[in-house]
Formats: structure tokens, sequence, C-alpha cells
DNA sequence: TATTGACTTGGAGTGCACTCCAAGCAAGCC
DNA sequence: GGCTTGCTTGGAGTGCACTCCAAGTCAATA
């Protein structure tokens, strides 16, 4: 705990994870920081820059991460795209095209339309899943009414 | 093919995946027939019969494998399951609860509803997702269009 | 000065869900 | 009889996404 110095109160998000909230006014986090600010392991951090899924992050003049409110941000969207099942791959590919610039725009909107659909199509299975599941549910719990009856 | 004698007609489910429809007034099916129709692979139609996810499919007096229509059912079963992301190990133990017969009733039930639990949180994740990747392809596309404009 | 603790690296290891392999058997066809 | 095709088995191999390890550096504290 070096650039954070308030207590890491945890926040509870809409989908129950729990996570730490950013620090204000700061720009320079540690490694173990922004693992508990993401969940990510400090491992799995140096992983994705390894691998470049990070746009190489900032160091001390001891050779230590610094991670920016940018780096945020982007862990943020890679975040998401990981809860979609988008392979480490793509997302790789993603990042290239941000670090190519401005003329790669089609292609990444190519990309993340693609993703978008099946995204989409994610949803209709689970929400197919959901009737099947809530069928044999009522099955069972139908089971267990009538023998609580006798 | 030696039990499916009608060609092998490709349906298009609304989900988009490709599948072939199950041959009518049959109930004794080789394991290509069921890779076909299932999409698994002959390989882990196998595998899944020695891990206990299978409830221990007919043989013919020479040791093939010849699967019933009980056991597609099951197979379409396992298939949703399987798309939610449910580990195996909890797909095999749900099938030992199926195996122990109707004691296990409520078991199932509670194994159910907290997978239905699961599917739900996942449902609004990817939700959520969506939305972020609607407001990024909208930059790119907000983009292209003032670029096709100049 | 010595120790502690957080960090660094490349490379090896882990767990999951398949996926494949080698060797062999049975049936159908020329 | 010989060939092909489809199946059988146990066990080994694969790809993905981490996850951990050993050996070392550096800064702060006792």
């Amino acid at each position: 705990m070096t650039v954070l110095e308030s207590a890491p109160v945890k926040v509870r998000t809409c989908a129950g994870r729990v996570t730490h909230p950013r620090p204000t006014g700061q720009d320079r986090y540690t490694i173990s920081e922004v693992a508990a600010h993401t969940g990510l392991s400090a491992h799995t951090l140096r992983w994705y820059e390894r691998i470049g899924l990070m746009p190489h992050v900032d160091r001390t003049h001891t050779g230590q991460r610094r991670f920016s409110n940018r780096d945020l941000d982007w862990l943020e969207l890679v975040g998401k795209l990981r809860l979609t099942g988008m392979p480490v791959a793509d997302m790789v590919r993603y990042a290239e095209l941000v670090r190519e610039g401005e003329h790669t725009f089609s292609e990444r909107e190519a990309l993340l339309t693609a993703h978008r659909e099946n995204v989409r199509e994610r949803i209709a299975e689970l929400q197919d899943t959901l009737h099947v599941l809530d069928f044999k549910i009522e099955i069972y719990a139908g089971a267990r009414r009538s023998a609580e009856r006798a």
C-alpha cells in the first residue's frame, strides 16, 4: 500500500461481485493495488502485459510497474470482453489495432461488431436454457409440494 | 450410416447453429449418428460415458454402443447446461443424482435453482457488456461517417 | 547492519475439457 | 481371402488461460 492511503473499502456491484473503488486523484498505482481493484491477480496482470494485452505499463526508476488511470480504463474494457468469453488472442488483436492508431478504426469497428453479434447469440442461448431450467425446476418443485401435502 | 437411412438433412436452429434432425421411429443410434445429431465428437461421447456423464449406453452383442432416444434427450439437456458454462463436474454430480432415484429430487432442484441464478447473472453481465460495445461501435461508426462526408 | 516485504524476470506447472493415438475386433463387399 | 469401414479400449497429448516458482533487486524499518 504505497499510493492508496485510504482503507480498502469493498464495493458490491449489481451483479454481486466484490471490487475495490478506484482512488480519486491518483494516477500511479502499484500492481497489488490494481490487483485489488480489478480482481485480477498480479500474476495475470504481468502476463497480460507480456502477451501484449496491456499497452506497456510505465515503470519507476527501479523497474516497478506504475499503472495509470488510462490503464485501469483499458483493464475495465478487457474485463468486460473477457466476461463475454472473447478469446485472449482476439483481445490481443484488438489491443494491437489500438496501438497502431486511428487508421485501424474500421477494423476495430468490424471486430467489435462481430463480437456483439456473438454476445447477442449467447444471450439468446442462455435465455433458451433458462426456460428449460424453469421447466425442470417446476417438475421437482411440484413433486416436493405434493409430497408435503401428503 | 447403418440405422439412419434418410439423407442427413441439415437443420438451422434459431440461434444459427446447424444440427441434424433426429430420425423418427428409431431407438438405436450408432455413435457416429449421435455425433452428427448432437455436434459432439464420437471421442467426446465416449469420454462422457467414461466419466459418468452418460447413464451407461446399451451395447450390441459385439460391444458397439447403441444410443436410445432417452440418451439423446439426456444429451440435449447436457448440451444446454454446457452452453451455460456449467462445469462438467457439476453435470456429473447431477447425473449421479438422477441415477440414485427419486429421493434426490430436492437436491436436484437445489442444484438447478443455483445454476439458474448463475445463468441470470451471466445474462445481466452480457447485457451490460452489450451497452459498452454499442457505445464503442458508435464512436468508430461516427468517425467513419464523418470521414465519408469529408 | 540485518531483515522484511513488495516487487522484478523467464520459464515451468496446473486444471479443465476435450482430442487423439495405437492396437485390435467385427461386418460387408469384391 | 483380402480390403475397407466403423467401431472398441486405456492412456497419452493438446490448447487455453492462467498460476506458480526460484532467484534476484530495492526501499523501508528494527
